[in-house]
DNA sequence: CTATGACGGATAGTATCAGTATCCATAAAC
DNA sequence: GTTTATGGATACTGATACTATCCGTCATAG
């Protein structure tokens, strides 16, 4: 398959296949001659990843490269490749609550406080505790504490959410087949960012429904 | 207040504040002279309102004027509302699933009976509508069908967030006080928004407390 | 009462991101 | 054997979200 048919299959535009490729997102095809290159079913499937991730799950090309090199290393551990997909999908934050005000540490102090009750095991660098920490504060100082007063609720349903996409992943296969090692680490990337599209996108449904319906 | 000070309160830059004045996301301040405003509480309000769109939600700044337009409206009823708020969090989508392939037909299908099977009313224009269905029809070929086989699941989990947002935005304020109109509208765009932001930050957290605790 | 700084308003410039476009020499297909 | 496609390199583009600069005015501290 040459780079006019992959662009065929997947709906990519040549020139756009030919950035992913400078960027690296893409392994390069096999040459057959200097200026004549195959590419074949795995760079199919990498394209389609990378236009999900891109497309629907607005993850940057630069973070879309971290998490393809994760995922070609093969030795990188798993723990270590969820952390990369975590980090692709959390914003780079600048400290725009100033940090040492009372309301973010007042936040703060509601965060540790809700993952000892939890038990969670959470890295203190873990990117996904600022965005929490600052989404409260935002939320406190925009007066809607009752919303932050269900925290255990929101948290209950997202431990479900998330032993539900372990399930998924760890089980076998429909067809009964054991998950390589890599077709694992993928699944948890796609499950990981795409999952959260996913319940975003059912989230919004039921909100509209529930609207639409007129609260009651 | 000057516009010196609204800068300090908020920790918004200056010349930041004069671009959101220039793109009307922030109304003028109230002229004393020809080149004196002053700005009040309102002000440092809406700024602080901007600033969590902004970095929290992700929120375009044309799409942030979209619904601020409709939060000073008045007379925007609170459905359309909340149609803004799901506008602005709902990246437009150029197709790039062909649309007529068989993978998005099968999605489409699975969305339309799932819509049903919850007695959900939706608009057939609905943003998130395209959203999931591109999702699901992403997940398949990229051979995840089992996470979509639980997509009841969260369906679930999803409706109780719905719900319990809603309580949150009608029952009456901590103090007791009555909500108005406006006070509502204001909660339910910052839950649609924030409140994504919220759950999705919980999720990754409760995610990497299972990866580290070695999945089991 | 003037010097110094802030302010409002307008216009122009910048950085980043995610592609597109153009070239050219070579290879393939008809 | 001529047209078309390809690989690879380099340059350009459009959108977004700010920043920077100017200028004339205003406030106010000395």
């Amino acid at each position: 398959m040459r780079i006019g048919e992959l662009s065929r299959v997947t709906g990519v535009p040549v020139p756009t296949i030919k950035y992913y490729l400078r960027e690296g997102l893409l392994p390069p095809g096999e040459l057959s001659s200097p200026n004549q290159a195959s590419y074949d079913e795995p760079h199919v499937r990498r394209l389609r990843l990378i236009r999900a991730l891109v497309d629907l799950g607005q993850v940057p090309i630069a973070q879309v490269k971290n998490i393809v090199e994760g995922l070609d290393s093969k030795t990188l551990p798993l723990h270590e490749q969820i952390g990369r997909a975590h980090y692709a999908i959390t914003r780079p934050r600048q400290l725009s609550t100033s940090s040492e005000e009372p309301s973010y540490a007042a936040a703060e102090a509601q965060v540790t406080d809700l993952i000892a009750r939890r038990g969670w095991t959470i890295h203190a660098e873990a990117p996904a505790l600022t965005t929490l920490t600052e989404t409260i504060a935002a939320l406190r100082s925009l007066g809607q504490d009752n919303l932050v007063g269900h925290l255990d609720a929101y948290a209950d349903a997202v431990e479900a959410f998330a032993e539900l996409e372990i399930s998924a992943v760890t089980s076998p296969a429909p067809d009964g087949a054991a998950r390589t090692p890599d077709a694992v680490a993928e699944s948890v990337v796609i499950g990981t960012i795409l999952g959260e599209t996913l319940i975003a996108s059912l989230r919004l449904l039921a909100q509209e429904s529930l609207s639409a319906q007129g609260w009651r």
